[in-house]
DNA sequence: TTTCGTTAAGTAAGCGCTTACGTAATAATA
DNA sequence: TATTATTACGTAAGCGCTTACTTAACGAAA
């Protein structure tokens, strides 16, 4: 049925071995025999058998993106910036959701490199020791994204949330606001809990305003979560005046449980998010949030994996996406 | 360096063949030797090398999934759903962004059949025959998402756009109201373009209400392009009271444009969409919206794909999700 | 003419598995 | 005890490619 190199040597009557040397841009053939075998491959609709191919080089063009989630705009803005520098390099995708569950990571882990991936990229969660030491003995190039190590010798890209997340609170400072409250994410979250927590200490500190922990709801970067959050921060009656949603989806959820209480925004209360996706835009207001190049981040990403002297870190600005939803206090 | 089935079958004393069946769970071994066979994989820490295995069993346990676009939550909530099916049965992903572009298109199955996927999804767009053809004698399983064909022989899971967009239309014109605008995608697209169209048409004709091209303005699906067509429909100046914008994101940019004009809603503009993504309750008023089961549309596009018996289609029921954008007349 | 150097092309050995087939040992049956 | 069925393995032939090595042919240099 489906016709191998074999058939088309025989049928182009040369040895699969010159075949092979066409298809691959080799030398050793004329210009006549190229041309041949060109025309029968075309004629067989032969198509080379990427799974033998990998089998002797050694080298699937494929690589793993291990996502710690499917729904969120930033997954998917940095999957698009991957998916398009891969597919000029002529790599492939495959994605893993490993939904933060350990389980399913080592599972995914394990199954990337049983298909012998060229390169795993691990996406925006804390490198534990558990993944970190299997990755490791893998023995193929990792790269981080929107994340960190200094303990395993994986290049990264990223920006810093700490100083992100500090300019985003310094920012409503400079608005005039004192009583700022903050959605955080998982404060257990190495990667984009605790440093944005700690960003945001370190703006209060510097401004000389008192820190209360009362002023920090909980959420998981989703947004039902902001909701909740700004639901808990509005009953704890603190007198805010401003709010630090550590992702845009959590600013949204806020803003719709202010909205659903019929609190005027931003005039009653501003809202700074973090990420700067297509979210920030459809909100009303639309929202003021800390900008991270995200599809950058997926692209350099891809070519630090790719690229042979990959030692190097990159850490990207951060900016702030000003739009209406803060104002002066 | 890395192990391989000879190097575990050396170190237990027994063949490659005993390895292999015990690794693949079939008959001809005894307790002690499988026991014995399993430590020395741990000792190893081998994995068995999918690309040879997928050489002979001529397999891969991969899917390819073509996807017109990237951007928008309706992609990714459905890939959600393959996601999670392909993973509980053991597949994994590869992620084709075809960009609505017919040579990326075009490429991406060549890479996928090359690659021996076991099967390949085709995502939201109309099948050219262009594509269709060559699907067809890759001869491997191919389901249709959220598109059909009746001209080829794969199954497909979708709902029907026009009755969906019928009922969007029939719901406003029950709230009382007559000018309605459209915010149509591309009415070329033979998916979500015309028959979205003819469902607004119908609708208006079954309501004795006369048809009016002016009210019809043209977007991509995405955000901007919403905006641009609401500042257009405004411009044109038709009294409308309500506008069906054919996705949730171009609900959001008319929204977000109306806003910008101090228009009130909903009480100037009704706004109904079409999805029920994330993003229909991210704007302000939440979004009133055709609800498609987007998720669950990728998890039966999975088990379509996947069934030897694939031959029925499956067309999921839509309804109305009301939330707060739609008032009446 | 003889001798090299080049180049086109073929031969065949793997890449790391699975599996059909063969064989020896054991258990069951007569 | 002899015969047969059953089970536990081992042997080796591929799966569809790439590539090191070899060979043949041809032109250039001596």
């Amino acid at each position: 049925m489906i016709s191998k190199i074999d058939d088309v040597a025989r049928r182009a009557g040369v040895s699969t071995a010159t075949v092979s040397r066409v298809i691959n841009n080799k030398t050793g053939f004329t210009e006549d025999t190229r041309r041949k075998v060109l025309r029968v491959i075309d004629e067989l609709g032969y198509k080379p058998n990427a799974i033998a191919r990998g089998l002797v080089s050694q080298t699937t063009n494929t690589i793993g993106v291990l996502m710690p989630c499917l729904s969120s705009r930033f997954s998917f803005e940095l999957l698009k910036g991957i998916e398009k520098v891969a597919h000029s390099k002529n790599y492939s995708v495959i994605i893993c959701n490993t939904d933060r569950n350990g389980e399913r990571t080592l599972n995914y882990i394990q199954t990337l490199s049983e298909k012998r991936v060229d390169g795993i990229l691990f996406i925006s969660e804390w490198l534990k020791d558990e993944y970190g030491e299997i990755l490791e003995k893998l023995n193929i190039p990792v790269a981080l994204v929107a994340t960190y190590t200094d303990k395993y010798p994986f290049p990264y890209v990223r920006v810093d949330d700490r100083q992100a997340s500090y300019s985003a609170v310094s920012y409503l400072i400079g608005r005039g606001h004192r009583k700022i409250g903050m959605i955080s994410g998982n404060p257990e979250d190495r990667i984009a809990g605790k440093p944005r927590i700690a960003g945001y200490r370190q703006a209060l500190e510097d401004a000389g305003i008192e820190l209360l922990e009362a002023r920090i709801a909980y959420g998981d970067f989703h947004f039902t979560s902001g909701s909740a959050a700004m639901e808990e921060l509005m009953q704890r009656d603190l007198g805010l005046t401003a709010v630090f949603a550590a992702s845009d989806e959590m600013a949204a959820g806020a803003m719709a449980y202010l909205h659903s209480k019929r609190i005027p925004l931003p005039d009653s209360m501003s809202i700074i998010g973090y990420d700067d996706t297509l979210d920030a835009e459809m909100t009303f207001p639309a929202l003021t949030t800390v900008r991270q190049p995200i599809e950058k981040m997926g692209e350099w990403a891809m070519d630090l994996l790719l690229k042979s002297d990959r030692r190097e870190n990159i850490v990207l600005r951060h900016s702030i996406s000003v739009r209406d939803s803060v104002t002066d206090v």
